[in-house]
DNA sequence: GCGCTTGACTTGTATGTACAAGATGACCTA
DNA sequence: TAGGTCATCTTGTACATACAAGTCAAGCGC
């Protein structure tokens, strides 16, 4: 466990606590390289045996690692080194496909429609057992012919047990499910991507066309009751917003502190 | 301390936590209204007598809340109502920079800052005369050592005449525009690309790594003030919201003294 | 071999206790 | 009155303990 975090130097804010000790030293090994993604970090006891503290403060320093995307933890399994990008929190979203509707002459292709067992990613974000099968639907989005999305939708059958039956032609499964399954929480995620192969032909874009992937889950019910990916070719796509401002900007009325 | 969260119902996902009901009690008094923006809400003692847990159990509930951005708390004094509203509806008045900034080492690269000529389609969408030239800095922002965001900022002359002065390794461009310029209105495009050569190699990436581009320009005073196209990587970058869908937000106007 | 149990190990939550440190007002003293 | 002191409130951190629950592999009995 080494050097005691960096020192703040500017003695202002006191000694560094416990737990962000151990949340940097895990944070260290995570950017210099030590641990690659997907590798799996010592244990809570081991990390109490290299920090001598105790497990609540590596507890605590691990959570909040979890939390900020830096980890992702399993019982009864381990800490893993997740996928890390830059998290940031912006932008409300609300469903494309149904906005995008009203601007010219709009088609959608059902590409699949089925109850089958997911892959253990998905699994995990849907947060079901492993060995649960769900609803999983893919569909083409067309405007003027063009496709502009390509939706790739996982449905937990708890939340929304007729998701089968429903004609995903004359409602999108977005409507769907609003009504099936009374939304409490939502999170976005948005990212520049280059599909692969299959959604490139889906889409009838090349190779090196940048698409615009946003990520959604939807909660119902305190469980995930959906989980969206919900691509756009970037040359026919962007998402824009122009507002004005009242004359008193609030802002922030106390800059805070700030160590 | 009345309902104990949302029935779970189905058990699939056990018994809602204590510290989850104790965040749900406050969530929900401050999306009801009963607690408006600035108000200081029980303290943690009062709250363990109200919820009938422990005081280790009310803090968790507490510190995630004021993570989240729900409460903002002061040792020693209390716990307060936050002003949510700026991270809804307010959008990106801050700059991404300012707000990775508190995430790791930050630090920023000047590559430009110079008064010149802007190209063609820069005039005409700053809006100002042909032959009228203009501010122009390039940034690159990095954290922990890595780009994520390359910065290419043209400004008018007339709305922030200093800019050249400007110090911009102590204040991004954005904050000082924001104290320069009164803001009266913003327009955002948001899209993925891919860079050219020169992007690629400020940003340390790969010819066909995709990038988040957010192009944005605001108004001071009836002008266009500036314009920034911010490229980010796709690999290390994204954007992310997660909110509860209890209801609208009570957008208080009082903030209320706050002792 | 197949299925089950068991135990070791993991993370998640809850509680009690203790001390540190900032804020505030009552109170005492010069 | 002015200033300092102190008690008391607040939140922040640290630690020990306990139990719940998920995972996995070894080992047992059929």
């Amino acid at each position: 466990m080494s050097g005691p975090a960096p020192a703040p130097s500017s003695g202002a804010s006191g000694p560094t606590p416990l737990y962000r000790q151990v949340k940097d030293y895990v944070r260290r090994s995570i950017l210099a390289g030590d641990w690659p993604v997907g590798h799996r970090i010592p244990s809570e006891s081991e990390l109490v045996r290299l920090s001598g503290s105790s497990r609540m403060t590596v507890h605590r320093a691990l959570r909040e690692l979890k939390d900020d995307g830096w980890l992702r933890r399993v019982q009864g399994r381990g800490t893993f080194v997740a996928d890390r990008r830059t998290r940031l929190d912006l932008l409300e979203i609300r469903n494309i496909a149904e906005v995008i509707r009203s601007r010219g002459a709009y088609g959608c292709e059902i590409v699949l429609h089925e109850r089958r067992l997911p892959p253990a990613e998905v699994a995990e974000e849907m947060e079901t057992k492993r060995g649960a099968s769900l609803f999983h639907s893919r569909l083409v989005h067309r405007l003027d012919g063009a496709p502009f999305q390509l939706e790739d939708r996982w449905v937990n059958p708890t939340a929304a047990p007729d998701y089968l039956g429903v004609d995903l032609t004359r409602q999108t499964p977005n409507e769907y499910l609003m009504r099936a399954a009374p939304l409490s929480e939502v999170e976005h995620r948005l990212e520049a991507v280059l599909p692969g192969s299959l959604e490139q032909e889906l889409l009838g874009i090349g190779p090196y066309q940048p698409c615009l992937l946003l990520h959604r889950r939807t909660w119902s019910r305190g469980r995930v009751a959906s989980r969206a990916w919900l691509t756009h070719p970037g040359d026919r796509f962007y998402l824009a917003t122009r507002f004005a401002h009242d004359a008193g900007l609030p802002l922030s009325p106390e800059p805070e502190p700030e160590p």
